[in-house]
DNA sequence: CAGCAGTTGCAAATCACTTGCATCACATTG
DNA sequence: CAATGTGATGCAAGTGATTTGCAACTGCTG
């Protein structure tokens, strides 16, 4: 699985999501260590299971399921839902809100990730219309990749 | 739950699904109809379990796991994916392709059936600055409601 | 560095969904 | 209108992702 796209945001030092995590009386131990270097390792969409595989020997599966669920409500990390059943992460970088949305290959999985969001303007009309609070959505896109499409 | 939203196509009789059924060497059994009835009955986006509890008596719940997976076949229902890890179906009318968005209250799952679909012209342009074929997508949208506003 | 609150790992549970298999019931044919 | 063969159904058991109970453990603070 490769990944395009650009990240415009600096990454955040592991010395700072350190500090967050021990805010909150949290601690910052080494399986959730482990879990962040490897999130920040790979700029993709990653699964429990690869991260748990790159992390085998610092942290149990159950635990990176753990840690991942703490990391997304500190708002560290965003989950993206590809409706394959699986959910996957991505490292948020300091002051992303992570809204984007990936391109993904239906063959090979191989994942793209889109820069526009396009639709904004449209949950404020929609918001407008249905008298919904805080709408927000969830897009991604799906096709064939110019490698499957000479398989 | 309730729905509002408009459908532009005109049901599809129950006897000429029973028709399309028949067809391929399939059969139109007691727990399809009844699968289709409940259906046609909620103009929803309805689970698997909803579709159970609606034909209890008539329907194992294994067998609208395999109807639904059928029906979804022969593009007569359409799945919906609301990112919670269940699956949503709603039959599609005649000439419908199902290709819709909704609104869904993340306190009630009060659903509303969006009709403005935006994106179309922006697959266009994501297959071609990607090299992907066939491009398709998801997108639902997602809020509160008025009613949950006032609790 | 003692002590406790928060963490971890293991096993077992849950949840949505699928599959194996023996039995049953449409739809066709005589 | 009953025989018949194939596809359908129900039950039990299996998957795969994710969660939870619980006892042992460990960062962190005093």
């Amino acid at each position: 699985m490769r990944c395009r796209g650009h990240h415009h945001h600096k990454p955040r030092p592991l010395s700072e999501l350190a500090a967050r995590l021990r805010g909150d009386a949290k601690k910052f131990t080494g399986p959730r260590k482990a879990v962040l270097e490897v999130l920040a390792a790979h700029p993709h969409p990653m699964t429990i299971k690869d991260v748990h595989t790159e992390a085998r020997n610092e942290c149990n599966l159950v635990t990176v399921y753990r840690a991942l669920h703490l990391l997304e409500e500190m708002n560290l990390v965003k989950r993206f839902d590809f409706g394959d059943g699986v959910a996957r992460f991505e490292l948020l970088a300091e002051g992303d809100d992570g809204h984007h949305h990936h391109l993904i290959c239906t063959e090979c999985a191989n994942v793209i990730q889109i820069e526009e969001c396009f639709t904004e303007a449209l949950e404020k009309g929609i918001a407008l219309r249905s008298g919904f609070k805080a709408v927000t959505h969830k897009l991604e896109f799906f096709g064939i990749c110019p490698d499957c499409q000479k398989r």
